[in-house]
DNA sequence: GGTTCTCCGACCTGGACGGTAGGATATGTC
DNA sequence: GACATATCCTACCGTCCAGGTCGGAGAACC
C-alpha cells in the first residue's frame, strides 16, 4: 500500500473544506460525521495540514477550518506530503538533506549507485507527477459530480 | 514507502540472475553473499518469483535459479506484481474479482465513488506506467555501467 | 554417502498504524 | 460570568505485519 489512512482521511477533510469554500468554517465534528471518520483522530491528522499551511483554523464555538488558500491552487503533493511525510517508493530512497529534492540510495557508501535505483526513480517520477498535476479543485469537482454526469474528468494524461 | 524490500531484493535477485544470463545456474547463496542478503529470506522471496513463472530452479548441487525468460522480455511490473501483489495507492483501492484489471473502492457500497478515488487513480496509474515501462535488462545494464558511463539512461520520458 | 542445493513450514520481534482518553485553551452566546 | 462549542496537545494502547530466523525434508551431483 503506497498511502495509508492519513493520506486518505487527509485529503477527504480538504475536499470537504473545499465543498464549503467561501463560507462559515467548518467544524471537525461536522466533518467527522458526514464523512463517518472518527472525530480524535481527525484532529490529529488536520493538525499536520495546518502545520504545512494548507488550512487555517478558527478556535471556539461557531468555530472550525477552511483553507487558507483557493481550492485552485492546492496541490496534492503538498497536501500528500504534508499528510504521510517524505513519499519514497523504498526505504533506503529519502532525502535527509533539507531544501535538496535529490534521493539517494544508501546500499553504496560512496557515489556508487545500487541497481534498482532507476527503477524506484521512475517510480518516484510517476507518483510525484501524479500527485502535483492534480488540484484540490479537481476532487471536489469530481465528488460534486458523483454519479451525474459520468466521464467528465480524465483519469490520465492525453495519450 | 511504497514497495517493502521483498520488491528490492527480488529485484535485485533478478538482476544479478541477468547478469548471469546463458550461464549456469546461480546460487541462491553466491547471490546472498554478493548482495549482502540474508540467505533464508531470499529463498522465501524467490518462491514468490518462480510461482509467477520468472524463475525456474535447478535443484541438487550444482544448481541454483535462472531465468525463464531473457530479461528483455521480463518486464517489472509482472516482478514487483509477483513481489509484492497487488500494488495498490491505498487499502480501499483493491481488486478482488480475478482477471480484471479494474480497481475499485469500497467506500461506497453502490456504484458511488469516494471523492478521493480521482486522485488514487492517477497515482496508479502513474506507478504502474513507470513499472511496465521498465524492462530487466535496462536494470541489468544500469548496473553493469556503474560509475563509468554516467548518464546512458535517462530516468524520465522524453519530456 | 556426503555435500550442495532447493524447498517448506513454524516461529519470533519491533515498530508503525489506527484509534482512544482526557484535559487545557480560546471564543462566541445568553 | 457561565456555559457551550471549538480547537489544541500529549500520552497511551492494541493489533497487525514486515523482516528475519530456524530446522528440517527432498533432489541432484560427486
Amino acid at each position: 500500500m503506497i498511502f495509508t489512512t492519513k493520506a486518505e482521511y487527509g485529503v477527504r477533510l480538504l475536499i470537504e473544506l473545499g465543498k464549503s469554500e467561501g463560507g462559515a468554517p467548518l467544524s471537525l465534528k461536522a466533518i467527522a460525521e458526514r464523512e463517518g471518520l472518527p472525530l480524535a483522530y481527525l484532529e490529529r491528522i488536520v493538525a499536520l495540514l495546518k502545520k504545512a499551511n494548507l488550512v487555517e483554523a478558527t478556535r471556539g464555538a461557531h468555530g472550525g477550518y477552511r483553507l487558507s488558500r483557493p481550492a485552485t491552487d492546492i496541490r496534492m503533493d503538498e497536501a500528500v506530503h504534508a499528510l504521510e511525510g517524505q513519499v519514497a517508493p523504498m526505504s533506503c530512497f529519502v532525502d535527509d538533506r533539507p531544501g535538496a529534492g535529490k534521493v539517494l540510495c544508501s546500499h553504496h557508501d560512496d557515489g556508487d549507485l545500487c541497481a534498482t535505483r532507476l527503477l524506484w526513480m521512475r517510480v518516484h517520477g510517476g507518483v510525484t507527477e501524479a500527485l502535483h498535476r492534480t488540484t484540490l479543485a479537481e476532487l471536489v469537482a469530481f465528488s460534486h459530480r458523483d454519479a451525474k454526469q459520468p466521464e467528465l474528468i480524465q483519469i490520465g494524461t492525453d495519450a
